[in-house]
DNA sequence: ACCTGAACACCGTTCAAGT
DNA sequence: ACCTGAACACCGTTCAAGT
């Protein structure tokens, strides 16, 4: 009377579906996705996934938003030392946040074209604005600085992402992809191409981590112009 | 002799695939992409497009890179003046690059998770590099600098791209869309949420093209500061 | 309120066969 | 070298029916 069902499997929810979902893009990586493994993952048929859901979509939506769930919050502590203290504040969310997106990247690839603002992004959106209103942002450059910080970590994510999960799929490490980025950029016509022949190694990476920090710096930079410019 | 082929269809090659993927999505909107459909566009039967292409993946790769097709290269001009004229040459390739985009959002949404730096991606980053280079960064700063404005920039149109495609799905206009997402902003709970509350108005926008100039305006202080750094 | 079975139209991909 | 026809396994979605 308790529960309603037979077996022991947890309540059938929007919530579990997506779930599921991210599973099952985890396990099989991108192309192993259909309303049908899905409903299997969860223990049922596929026509009963349309009681809980519209269509395919409808169920990336969620699926999108639910990538979100995970996230360290990170330390709950003080607002920062009202002086630098965002900066570091900033760039440590936004760190966990690549981190936390990059280990689902066959979901990214995926659901990177379901990429909209859910009800799982309101608590790290509310703490990055609470962070950056602290550090004496103004509301509106502190809207535009959070939207600003948000699509440039997933952009980045993305782009990453796509390589990977395709190296991936190929049974190559990370560092042959870079490889053999670098070697193609190298061959190209030096007359036409000169910066990119030149720059072939700075350009095919992988130094992943290094790139990001570059742009969290620059990032950070104008940031902090436009506080001291508006700020005493 | 001259032509192979009785009717007077164009050559079918990889680039004419791709450029058929592309014309498919703009006309039937994401979902509206198959095999059969984008052989059917080129005038021809399903199985043939193997022989052209390993699978659809492939395709998906090659229509990926075809979206840098048709970007307007900018005035060809000076390498512009050496002091400032930097910040506004990247600043128009950068919105160059954005309207270039959006006027391919239903193919953006699809393609998203495909987005890597293809054949056609080189000219745009070769000049790109040459107006950095040519500003005083060096080589590796330049390069790092030009992955963080591509990165941004991709990753700000699909975050454009995917409500403006999902409004238009559903009928509504952007103004109503972000009216909608305002209303669900200011109704959260202003005790859990209060800067989400407070900047409902600010944050669901839609004021695209503000957001996207501010953004611009923070990477190039944070790109001059680096520069102004090494420089002299 | 929630799930199933069966069906429909459509899909990606393969392969032997054609020219 | 390039394309077709036919087939296979699988797909998203609907709907009447069950409990």
């Amino acid at each position: 009377m308790a529960t309603r069902q037979g077996t022991g499997r947890t309540a059938l929810t929007r919530e579990a579906l997506a779930d599921a979902t991210l599973r099952l893009l985890e396990r099989e990586g991108p192309g192993g996705l259909s309303m049908r493994k899905v409903a299997a993952e969860v223990g049922v048929q596929a026509a009963s996934l349309y009681w809980h859901v519209q269509n395919k979509e409808e169920l990336l939506d969620l699926a999108s938003d639910a990538l979100w769930d995970g996230l360290e919050p990170g330390p709950p502590g003080e607002p920062a030392a009202p002086g630098g203290g965002w900066r570091e504040e900033v760039a440590e969310a936004s760190r966990r946040l690549r981190a936390h997106l990059l280990a689902h990247h066959s979901a990214v690839r995926v659901l990177a074209g379901h990429f909209a603002p859910g009800p799982r992004a309101l608590a790290p959106m509310e703490r990055l604005l609470a962070v950056l209103r602290g550090a004496g942002f103004g509301g509106p450059d502190a809207a535009h600085a959070a939207y600003l910080l948000s699509t440039w970590v997933q952009g980045f994510v993305i782009h990453e992402a796509v390589p990977m999960s395709a190296a991936e799929e190929r049974g190559a490490t990370p560092e042959e992809a870079a490889a053999e980025a670098r070697e193609r950029l190298a061959a190209l016509p030096a007359d036409r191409y000169p910066h990119l022949v030149e720059l072939a190694a700075e350009i095919s990476g992988p130094g992943m981590d290094s790139r990001f920090e570059f742009g969290l710096a620059r990032l950070l930079d104008g940031l902090e112009q436009l506080r001291g410019r508006a700020g005493d």
